[in-house]
DNA sequence: CCAATATCAGCTTTACTGATATAG
DNA sequence: CCTATATCAGTAAAGCTGATATTG
């Protein structure tokens, strides 16, 4: 990533003591250990694509046929990136699309048998991934960390339900196309 | 960023409920939380280059005159994207580079009156961007956060003093070149 | 007429790699 | 001889923009 807006994988974490001023910076804090983060996770999936993968498959694995649009808001990646990246799942055989007979607009996306099971493969090293980066904190820490980071998600992208009702608190829920 | 091990900046914060898989999912999180920290920064700031200005800058005021080398290290910017970075403050006149007399290879970066003054400018807009980053965490999760965080990055990257002494742990201390 | 969808081509930022000349 | 420094050129990933044709 890069263009305005996003964050993309920041490898550099600082190999000596930062300034006091970056030190107790949040934004800076999030930064260089979201970097930290994203090689993890890489490092243990193989490669960076198998990353986007992981999150289409989720979305398709929880949230049937949905459509690209719907797919890509619900995990967090652009509409035409989408594009790409199913292309090239669909010729690996872990996706189908599938006309929506509803909306002839739309693309029904489906995960294949074969997608299940390569989610559930990456599932274990994602999980990987997620203990070498918290090795260092406890059970009760960690879910310290998920739940402060959540909330601020929350906090800045008021989940809305799509017929106009306010804002939803908690955890994900589904009512959607 | 955006080669492999950086987290540049990511915009896309789901709009509607991402699926539970990455909803859990701590390098996830990080990885959107970092992307609107990312974002809040740079509107805050006005421009991108103004971002990495300030660790330059916070870097100076702290670290006294040092390499390009050092400098990067400590505030997790590549040696390569310094150069430019430098040149650009140095028209500017927020930096001035010398030859370090001690060394002919190495420069020795020295932040000037109107340097500091550009850093005491730019710290209120960056502590306002935390504000708005923060904002529905009270000052005890805030701080919460920010300790997680910094032992993270304290145990991905092990701060060792120059002379070989084993990990520091704590506060960043000063005690290289 | 307006909004949403899928698609494509292209741009920007960030971070990184590799090569160079120079000097400890 | 090996290492570190400053510099430059070029690459790659991620996210974004804008345009298109199509259809609700």
């Amino acid at each position: 990533m890069c263009h305005a807006g996003s964050v993309s994988p920041q490898a550099g974490i600082t190999a000596i003591a930062p300034p006091v001023r970056l030190w107790r910076l949040p934004s800076w804090l999030l930064t260089h250990v979201a970097g930290r983060s994203y090689r993890l996770v890489i490092e243990h999936l193989g490669s960076a694509n198998e990353r986007t993968d992981y999150a289409v498959l989720a979305g398709l694995d929880e949230f049937g046929p949905v459509s690209q649009a719907m797919l890509g808001r619900t995990v967090g990646l652009d509409r035409s990136d989408i594009v790409a990246l199913l292309n090239r799942l669909e010729a690996d055989g872990l996706v189908s699309r599938q006309p929506d007979r509803h909306d002839p607009r739309r693309n029904a996306v489906t995960i294949t048998r074969s997608g299940s099971r390569a989610l559930h493969r990456l599932d274990d090293h994602v999980n990987a991934a997620q203990d070498a980066l918290l090795e260092p904190l406890n059970a009760i820490e960690r879910e310290q960390l998920v739940v402060l980071l959540q909330r601020l998600i929350e906090h800045h992208t008021a989940f809305r339900s799509p017929h106009g009702s306010p804002t939803r608190k908690g955890p994900p829920t589904r009512d959607d196309t």
